[in-house]
DNA sequence: TACTTGCGTAAGTAGCAACTAACGTAATCA
DNA sequence: TGATTACGTTAGTTGCTACTTACGCAAGTA
């Protein structure tokens, strides 16, 4: 998790997430969206999505193709969903051990 | 948003989101959880979260007492989740066209 | 008043991460 | 075969960031 909080924590790689969120899109075209850094630095970004998982990779010919691995974001997301269902399943908790103790009055 | 991005982005300020989530905590209670820090680093970190709005601080004597600012985080919950909305609202806006395409047949 | 507690802040450092420039490489095409 | 395209990779630099140490400061306490 602190892989893909680390990840996803630098404002471009997030860019690049919802540029192939739905589209499939080459190396070139990714990099095309970011004029103020160099192809490199975009390639050097789109390798740490890879080996996070986050991104898939397809070749066709000497192109490379991208798209999200959407059920590794989805971690991601449950991840900051747990944050709200935690706090209710204390309260859950809380409310059990109270019942528990008017059982034992 | 990239504020906040970079603010989890930290693994030890998203433990510390987690800590008190639900529960207010003293400064040195939240520093108590990472016996491989000083207190002072810890401090710092309270410190980038409070600049990012996502904890509040209340002082009682000389202690300082944090919780979390849940709106804040439901932010960033909200942009986690407009990945897959956007997705969404991608296929009914081409829904529609194809609507408008058969009218125009 | 002096001391202690509980904290933030300033200064300085070490390490990492994002970047550029240069190079390597597989696939394609003339 | 040589040239080109579309990339990744390596080496080296710079800037940032997380950290420690030292200090400052307000609020209690003897």
């Amino acid at each position: 998790m602190d892989t893909l909080l680390r990840t996803v924590g630098e404002p471009r790689r997030c860019e690049i997430i919802r540029l192939v969120w739905s589209d499939e899109l080459a190396a070139a075209e990714i990099a095309s969206h970011f004029p103020d850094v160099t192809r490199s630095a975009i390639s050097q970004h789109l390798g740490v999505l890879r080996r996070s998982g986050l991104l898939n990779e397809r070749r066709d010919g000497t192109r490379r193709l991208y798209t999200v691995n959407q059920g590794e974001l989805a971690k991601l997301k449950a991840f900051i969903d747990s944050f709200w269902t935690t706090s209710l399943e204390k309260l859950r908790d809380l409310a059990e051990s109270s019942e528990q103790m008017k059982g034992h009055e």
